[in-house]
RNA sequence: GCUCCCGUAGUCUAAUGGAUAGAAUACCUCCCUCCGAAGGAGGUGAUGCAGGUUCGAUUCCUGCCGGGAGCACCA
């Protein structure tokens, strides 16, 4: 890479100049005018040499010498050095954009990873939050794929807990309702008919009634026949499936074999957060019955149930920062070889203009209806609004929320996933035209799709290490822009024949929007 | 009350302490005898307020204002 060898090249030169200790970067300007990388060393550099700025630069410019591959060198602005790449570069770039390793890294080589997503209950909705985590979640993973790791993906779903026993009491009550109904039902009636609902959920915990455990088997199961569908149409496809009526258990037991973490108050087995500057948590409650907090520190044993792993990230909802705190905390007093494996990673939540979602009170829109909605916005085409959906989700830093209009909807027009999805397939239309093309040598200007291109493997890389998507979906709808643009105005295929050199940068383009689109998970279609 | 997150065009959003704050959408002009118009070219429009650190602040620190979330038996 040529970046290497220019970060190289100043850190000799700082080291001649006597500020080798000096922090700088090499990036991608602002502006492509600006040339192709550049660095702020001269900047840093002044400061401790107390010197000019510029003066500085001109000596680095000076120090740095002839870089293989970078065919001008320039002091601008403030004291910035900007680096040019050559022609030649340029077009080895685009050789190299063409081979199967673009845009991989080695950032997780060697590294075992769980991505734990997704997450939906049984007995309740899938709605636009799990589309949300789910999306996020399975680019992650990809991310994590993409820098070398061995990634399994894992999705953990409550089918036990004050929920289930919600769902059931409204389903005895409403035979006729559906799940998602039944659920709604007995949250509404929760308060009013607390005690025999308590009393049903701890029912379900023991399995000590035969009828009940058959709604429960029946409501379990078609709601994860369901889910199963829905991923299939995300495209996520999970190796483990964790399950809460196994970690409560497990949680149970932990926290039983654990007295010097946690303590009894008031009929409740607790965790004393203040002690590590948090808050207190409920681990079991006074029923007897372990809360989520226990039932996390049974996921992490029923995690490392299916072997060592190197970290273990889940992706979650913000508003559950405190409580992942508190458990974390919790995990590393009982496993001390976990600290710095357990990463987490919080997504936003999806508000509606009309409110805050809430499945409690029934006004969620769920997945399915989303998905269905939008594919007969986008003409039929499933793949697309798929695309549309995870975009949107994607586009922004991972902590946001996000505003959804359901009248509006989403776009299927500029900044979007049918965009990026619109360039690639015009992209691949090219190409199949170009077939039966004569291929001719002849020379062509580089174009800013090359320079673009140069920049991808650091795209990659950075989303990867800081896992966070929104790189690559901004990088890829800069260089669908750029293609949309260069090819409104070439012709790739003139009298019937097509430039070499023209043929692999449009080839370089299609492949690295559909590598793209691979780590973010969005599907790469053929045609549209 | 305490803790944590967030304030960028009308709306949605980008920016690793750097160069003229970059897109999209909406709005106003144009462009399909020409490889796919879900497209392209152009125009109008933004960093909540007040300090501080720095050669340089959307970014870091402090205060204020505004929004959101969490704070003992839900997840």
């Amino acid at each position: 890479m040529v970046r290497n060898d220019i970060e190289q090249a100043v850190q000799n030169a700082l080291k001649a100049m006597g500020a080798e200790e000096v922090a700088f970067v090499v990036e991608r300007p602002t502006d492509m005018a600006h040339g192709d990388y550049a660095t702020n060393a001269a900047l840093a550099a002044a400061k401790i040499l107390k010197k000019n700025p510029r003066d500085v630069a001109a000596e680095l410019q000076e120090a740095v010498g002839n870089i293989q591959g970078v065919e001008k060198v320039e002091v601008a602005g403030a004291g910035f050095i900007n680096f040019y790449l050559s022609a030649e570069t340029l077009a080895e770039v685009v050789q190299e954009a063409n081979k199967e390793g673009w845009g991989s890294n080695d950032l997780y080589i060697g590294k075992k990873v769980l991505v734990e997503y997704t997450d939906p209950n049984p007995f309740k909705e899938f709605h636009i939050g799990h589309l949300m985590s789910n999306a996020i979640g399975e680019s992650i993973a990809r991310l994590f794929a993409a820098g070398g790791a061995d990634v399994k993906r894992s999705n953990y779903q409550g089918d036990v807990g004050v929920h289930v026993a919600k769902a059931i009491w409204g389903k005895q009550q409403k035979p006729g309702d559906s799940w998602g109904q039944a659920y709604v039902h007995g949250s509404a009636e929760y308060e009013t008919h607390k005690q025999e609902i308590d009393e049903l959920n701890k029912t379900i915990y023991e399995k000590s009634d035969a009828t009940v455990n058959k709604l429960y088997d029946e409501g379990r199961e078609e709601s994860l026949a369901h889910f199963e569908e829905i991923y299939k149409i995300l495209g996520t496809k999970f190796d483990y499936y964790f399950f809460e009526h196994e970690t409560g258990p497990l949680g149970l037991q932990l926290v039983e074999q654990h007295p010097e973490v946690f303590t009894q108050s008031e009929g409740a087995i607790i965790f004393r957060g203040e002690d590590v500057g948090l808050h207190t948590r409920v681990f079991v409650n006074s029923k007897g019955i372990p809360t989520y907090e226990a039932k996390e520190l049974g996921l992490v044993v029923a995690k490392k149930k299916k072997g060592q792993f190197d970290l273990s990230l889940t992706v979650t909802a913000n508003e559950t920062r405190d409580y992942f705190k508190v458990v974390r905390a919790a995990a590393e007093k009982i496993f001390p070889d976990l600290e710095d494996k357990m990463l987490t990673r919080f997504h936003g939540f999806m508000k509606l203009t009309t409110g805050k979602m809430s499945s409690r009170l029934g006004n969620v829109i769920t997945g399915e209806s989303l998905i269905k909605d939008l594919t007969e916005e986008a003409r039929g085409r499933e793949d697309v609004a798929v695309g549309a959906i995870k975009y949107m989700v994607l586009r922004q830093g991972t902590g946001k929320d996000i505003v959804f209009d359901p009248e509006k909807s989403l776009s299927l027009e500029g900044d979007s996933g049918p965009y990026v999805q619109y360039a690639l397939v015009r992209a691949r239309a090219l190409l199949r035209k170009a077939t039966e093309a004569e291929v001719v040598q002849k020379e062509t200007a580089p174009s800013e799709l090359e320079r673009l291109l140069v920049h991808f493997p650091d795209v990659i890389a950075r989303a990867s290490l800081e896992l966070e998507p929104h790189y690559v979906i901004t990088y890829s709808t800069e260089l669908a822009a750029a293609f949309n643009s260069w090819y409104a105005q070439t012709r790739l295929i003139v009298d019937g024949k097509v430039s070499a050199h023209a043929l692999a940068l449009v080839t370089a383009v299609e492949h690295t929007l559909h590598k793209g689109l691979v780590v973010l998970g969005i599907p790469a279609p053929e045609e549209m």
